[in-house]
DNA sequence: TTTTATTGATTGATGCGTCAATAAAAAATA
DNA sequence: TATTTTTTATTGACGCATCAATCAATAAAA
């Protein structure tokens, strides 16, 4: 059976494994035999591939973390207005592939995990100051520097709060109504300031 | 040592502890050893009186809630005036005892295990109906019923979101400029309201 | 013959839940 | 009041299950 090269496909397949793995489960503690099963390998190849259990996870987080800035600088390019830039980031955010259970779930227990791990609170101290930034490169065009860097902070709040809603499964059905939500809540900001002004 | 009616006492001191040690480890997986020390007994005790650990956990969150419940009908009490209803079930919510640390990393536990528990769900949800319904009790004379629904639906997202960023220990430091957050926008939509009338 | 892929079996640790044992208070009985 | 009995409080020790991690063994490529 051996055949030689199998290293990228079997990291892959099990990275796969252990978000739909914690998706169902909806917390971090799966077995790495769950996980392996579910990958189609012994636990044994996931160990050897990957180390301890917490590498896994590890690398789980980085390759959500790098699919979601992946979509968001792919949207960003066809962003043409500062205005589009803001409404790329929030549309990738609730993107079919990001605002999945299994995704969502993932997420929400990696930010328990990174209580304990400092590895995983780096990671995700970069997700929050990547997607900040994000935010800021459309508004600091469209607001005054101060009034942009607080509608920033209420925006990526708002976002990860709606994420928590759709784990619990409870209002916001829809990924169409949580976008509709916080483009109400920028277009409120922004008229806003457009009438100051 | 034995003196009568313990009960309470250790009940009480036990669902402490259990706090504490969620908020120190960051998770939900502190051994029942380490809670019962906590609260300076065996775990035989802890198991006494409580059943399993996931009934230990239950009357935990259960004891948040109702702690938070409690605050939340004691503010809106004293509250005069449509307006200050909102802004005391906001203010609770970032209140000293709330929006602390280890009541935090314990919210956020509760959320990762009620994706495994149907009784913790359950009782996540009433947490979201009743901050919903205290919300609405003031908006809904501020607003037309729709409108009042939208933004009840997002300040509670907007919450949700920044007892998240809180327990990342990133962005909003403290208590004041989170409500200040919200407070924003609730007077936002309120002048934008009026306005359209 | 060396490297890569793979696993079954095993080990060691951890931690939940139980149980029998101890002791002090309270209640019942003499 | 003195005693026995029952109830309440409490724990150390232990069984049992789970699981992460290791390792020796197997086999196909290079």
């Amino acid at each position: 059976m051996p055949k030689v090269g199998m290293e990228p496909l079997r990291r892959r397949a099990l990275i796969d494994a252990t978000i739909s793995a914690i998706g169902e489960r909806g917390s971090l503690d799966v077995t790495m035999s769950e996980i392996a099963g579910r990958a189609g390998v012994s636990s044994a190849l996931a160990h050897h591939y990957f180390g301890a259990k917490e590498d896994l996870l590890a690398a789980t987080m980085r390759h959500l973390l790098s699919e979601l800035l992946t979509d968001t600088t792919a949207a960003l390019r066809v962003a043409e207005t500062p205005r589009a830039r803001v409404s790329a980031v929030i549309s990738v955010n609730f993107s079919d592939k990001q605002f999945r259970a299994a995704t969502i779930a993932a997420w929400l227990a990696f930010y328990v995990e990174a209580q304990k791990s400092p590895g995983l609170r780096r990671l995700l101290r970069i997700y929050a100051h990547r997607l900040h930034s994000n935010l800021m490169s459309g508004l600091a065009r469209l607001l005054p520097r101060a009034d942009a860097e607080h509608v920033a902070e209420a925006t990526a709040a708002m976002i990860d709060g709606l994420y928590i809603r759709r784990a619990l499964r409870d209002g916001i059905p829809n990924a169409a109504s949580a976008i509709a939500l916080v483009e109400d809540y920028l277009e409120t900001k922004l008229s806003q300031a457009a009438r100051a002004r």
